[in-house]
Formats: structure tokens, sequence, C-alpha cells
DNA sequence: TATGAATGAGTCTTCATTCAT
DNA sequence: AATGAATGAAGACTCATTCAT
């Protein structure tokens, strides 16, 4: 067998971490982080429990590195340019998105949703967060503000926790919750 | 013969399981439940490890009886008569109890909304859920229909995810959740 | 209600004691020592775990009872004039006995074997049993040595060693375990 | 691409789970199941607690495995062929195999009887050495039929309860126990 | 890089025993 | 005499992590 270039290498070590990191986040969604042994992972991934180690420090090192790429891949869409305000249309299209994506990441959020729930965990992660979230409700704040609502600083919260809400119900009932019908009615009544 | 009376045991027995419970869900709801080992809740409680095996059969089944007393008493106030449309007013008094009980039953709800992420755990609770919950969404349903909303499912789905929502919100950030002026948007907004 | 003679109060012990011992000598023989919790003793005798020890000092002790007045009771219809050779006619009716005795006693033979077979409890026993078996075994070596056998001694241990297999068997298979008929081979055959 | 071979874990495992096995049958056998601690079985075989666990399911399989073994080894000497009766010689063989597996495996048999006399447990191994030892009485029962005796079952049931009677004498005193006369005595009258 | 045997701390649970009443 | 709540030591079992190969 022909010595392997760098390049290589580093593509099966991409690889397996990859397939460790999406095998760990399924387990830790469905299951929790502390009812979902390492041995379990190694076994659903097909590698050995060792091989985990070789990646990752710890059970919780694979848990951050999991949130963090999953945090960052929440905002990638939602990029705002600095000092300006956000449109009508930008928020339809950041609604849209939002939707998208509690459909096609509904285990992230199964998991994120669980951590938040958990503040002795979740406390790793707080800051990291509120650092890529803060800046949008204060966009929301503004564009609620310049359409004369009452309470524009509630409202947005309440625009954020409405969205966590149907996320939340979407994960628990994938099947029936009607999430189509109700992003028409959440364009009608937060935008 | 026996010198305390059967009476005088019970009133105990009623006690102690009293103060576990209560210490059981503050902590399930704050580490989570397989985060939080029997000899905690012991310590937390002043008692020892064996006591709560004493009152409760196991780990899971102290867990049962937070869920069980919880959800009846999540639904005590919110009694409504077979057969009859809700009101806007009785509508309007269920939001005031739900947003009342958000912030009374807070840890409850941090536990709960855990459980229902987790289904392999939540499965157990399932169907009395539903039980507990289906009737009320019925009713919901049918008060945005005569209401003419265009997608009364959706609405009344909704609405129970924007609870949700809130209450998510709320147990996160407690101090800074603006809750009282959400209850007022909310009420705008959905009824 | 007059106060009781001091006579009543140690039938009423007595009574209890018995009680008690019983219970405790059907679970042993059915589940073994260490696999009967002094618990199920109560729960089964209709009393108080606390109570159990207002009798006996310990569970140990409680065993100990047990097995002194079991093997008080194999004896003592075994009687016989010490420096006098046992006759046939004697030897007859101790079969007899015997017979009779593992059919009575199955219970107390059980715990009996499982004691025997387990050294580091037995030791306890040992000296006592030791004393009450070795005369016999003394008589029966000189009833065989009498009838001119080869290996009187061998023998005997050999007619002991049979009943206890008898007792062995029957315990595992009351049911279908041909007693009478093996009883009259016994005689035949060892007599 | 791993440094070692199937086969080489294989050995390992195989070695290891002798020596646990091994182990474990000595201190059952000596002081019982329910009085044996996992920890003594580990500390007695020089491993850690955890690692048994590596190797066997539970305690219980672990007696499983032990007395499954055992049991198979009992009659591997024993075979016969089906439909044919058994001639005196071979009796005679089957005879001299008893006496000589009787001490050989005396702690195996220890064990085995403590089992016989718990009912609760032993019925986990009750059909297996149902199905083992049903097809020697028969035979049995038909040698002693063409001999003329009266009473065949009986006389088959007696030779194995007097078997069992030995084995049990002999190890309750292995030192004193006169078994090989014994042996000639059982030849001359069960044969 | 990859394996899985091995460890030991920690978890749930049981149970003999004590004690206030 | 009698109760059963309470304790604490010990038992079965799990699991994150290490390490020799």
């Amino acid at each position: 067998m022909s010595p392997r270039t760098s390049d290589q290498w580093n593509r099966i070590r991409e690889e397996k971490k990859g397939i460790i990191l999406e095998t760990a986040l399924a387990l830790f969604a469905r299951r929790g982080f502390y009812n979902t042994p390492i041995s379990l992972i190694a076994r659903e991934a097909g590698i050995s429990k060792g091989l985990i180690y070789n990646y990752f420090d710890s059970k919780e090192s694979l848990l951050y590195e999991i949130i963090s790429s999953g945090m960052n891949d929440l905002v990638s869409d939602l990029k705002y340019e600095e000092g300006r305000g956000v449109t009508r249309d930008e928020l339809i299209r950041y609604v849209e998105v939002s939707f998208t994506k509690i459909k096609e990441n509904s285990r992230f959020y199964r998991l994120f949703f669980s951590l938040i729930l958990q503040p002795e965990v979740f406390s790793i992660f707080q800051d990291k967060f509120l650092d890529q979230i803060l800046p949008w409700f204060t966009l929301l704040e503004r564009y609620y503000s310049e359409k004369g609502e009452k309470f524009p600083q509630a409202k947005a919260r309440f625009f954020g926790a409405a969205l966590d809400g149907i996320g939340l119900n979407y994960i628990a009932e994938p099947d029936h919750f009607p999430l189509e019908e109700i992003k028409t009615l959440f364009l009608e009544m937060f935008i």
C-alpha cells in the first residue's frame, strides 16, 4: 500500500470525526447527554470506544464541539450589516429560513433546548450563545419600534419565544404539527 | 396496642414524602433526571439514601410521581364543561392562569420540557399527557373556527406553542424576560 | 382489661416465637438463608420487623434456634441405651422413623442440607451435630461388625449416606419420588 | 490495522473468562451464591469488579454458565446408544466414573446440590437437568426390570439417591469418608 | 490510526439493625 | 409487647477513561 499523503490522512480524520459528531448528536438528542454512554456512540458509529478519545478529549468536549458547530450553523444564514436596520423583506426571509432550519436540524434543536433547560450544563455555552443572539434581538426591537409597536422589546422577545415554542412542538410531534400553516399565521401576526 | 396511631404514621409519611418530592423536583429541574443522583436528593432533603426507598420504589417511580402530580396540578384550574364551547372571557382567564402557573411552577415546567425532549423517557407519560391536553386543543380549535379563522387547527396549535415558548424563555431567564408585557401582547394577538 | 398473669405473658411470648420460627424455617428452606430478608419473614408472619428483634438477637441467632431445635427433634425418637448394642428390630424401627421424618420435616431437611453444604456457615453447628450423630455411627458399625460384614465402618457410613440421598431426592421431587417402595428396598439391602 | 489479531483477543478473553469461572465456582461452592459478593470473586481472581461485567452480563448469568458447563461435563463420559439397553459392564463403568467425578468435581457437586435445594433458583436449570438425567433413569429401570427386580423404578431412583448421598457425605467430610470401600459395597448391592 | 481489555469511582438499590413512641 | 421510620454499610452494576499492543 502506498503511503498516504498528509492530505489524505486529514481527510480520513475529518470524515471519522464527522461520523462521530453526527452519531453523538443523534444519540444525545434522543436519549440525553447523561443517558448516552460513550460505548453506545462507538457501537452506533461502528468504531471502538478508544478511537473516540483519539478525536475528542472527553465526553464533555464532544458535546462542546457539537453545540459550537451547531450554533455557528444556526446563525450562518442570518448575516446582517452592522449599523443598519432590518427590512421587512429581510425579516420575512429570516422567518422562512428559521422554519426550514427547525425542520432540517430538529435533532440539534432537541439537544439544544435540553441543554438550555439545565443551567448547570448550559452555563458553558451561555456567553457564546448570548453573543450570537443579542444583536438580533436589538435589530428586531428597532424594527418593531419603527413600526410604532407599543412594547417593542417585549414583542421582540415574544417573536423569539414563539419560534422556540414552534420548534419545541415540532420536535415533540413532527408528523402531526402543522408547520406550514403556522408559518403563514406567524408571518401575518408578527411581521 | 401500637404507641402511634395509624393516623399519626400516615401524617409522618405524607410529610416526609412531600419533602422528598419537593427536593427531587428542584434537583431534577435544575440538573436533569440522569444527572441527579439519589444520594444528592437525600443530602439536600437531610435524610439518608435508604429512606427514599421507603417511600418510592425506584428513582423512576419518584420521577413518575412528580410528573403525575404536576400534571394534575396544571389542569386543576382549567376545568371546562363537556360539550359546550369556550367563551372569549373563559379563554382570557385561561391565559391569565397559564401565565401565573408559568411563574409559579417554573421548576416543574423546566423538568417537564426536559422530559418532552427525551422521547424514550417521555413515552411513559405520553398517554396521560395527551388525555389531559387534547380536549383543550379541540375546544380552542372550535373557538377559532367560530371566529372565522382561516386555519383554526393550526392557530390552536400555534396558541399552545407560543405559550410553551414563553414558558421556555421565562425559565431560561426569569429575571429579564418581560412576562407581563408579553401577556398583554399575547391576549391582543391570540384572542 | 384485667392484667395478665406472668404465665399468660409467657404463653403469648412462646406462641409468637413459635410463629416466627415456623415462618422463618419455611422461608429459609425455600429461598435460602442469605436470600431471605427479615422484612419478608415479618410480612409472612404478619408482624412488624421490629418485633422479631424482641425475640431474637439477630438473624443469625434466629437461624441458630431453628437448627438447634430441629436437631433436637431429629434425635428425640432415636434414644438408645448407652453401652448396649442395637438389635435388628430397633434398627428397623429407626429406619421407619427416619423415613417418616423425611416426609414430615422435609422443610427442615432442606435447610439443614443447605447448611451442611456451606462449610463457613455450618461450622457453627458442626460440634453439636457430631455429638449427636457419632454415637449412632458407632452403634451401627458394631451391628454390621457382629453381622460379619466385610467393611462395617464403610457400611455404616453408606447407610447414613443412602438415607441422606433419599432425603435429598424426596425434597427435590416429593410428588414423584417413590418413598415407600424405596423404604422396602432399603430394609432389604441394609438390614 | 488492528495491532492484535482477532484470534489473540479471543485467546485473552477465553483465558480470563476461565479464571473468573473457576474462581466463582470455588467461592459459590464454599459460601453459597447469595453469600458471595462479586467484589470477592474479583479480589480472589486478582481483577477488578468491573471486568467481570465485561465477560458476564450479571451475577446470575455467571452462575448459569458455571452450572451449564458443569452439567455438560457430568454427562460427557456417560454416553450411551439410543434404543439399546445398558449392560452390566457398562453400568459398572458408569459407577466407577461417577465415583471418580464425585472426587474430582466435588466443588461443582457442592454448588449443584445447594441449588437443587433452593427451588426458586433451581427452576432456571430444571429443564436442562431433566433432559440430561431422565434417559439414564429409563435405562436403569430397564436394566433392573430385566434382572427381575420387584420395584425396578424405585430401585433406579434408589441407585441415584444413594449416589447423591455418597456425594453429599464425601463433600461434607472428604478426608474421613471411606469412598473406595463404599464403592465396593455399592457395586455389590446395586449391580 | 485503531482496538478492546482493564480500572475504579460512582450509581441505584437492599437490608440488618436501631429507636422513638 | 409492638410499630415502622430511619440509618448506613454493603451489594450489583455502569461507565468515562486509560493503555498495551
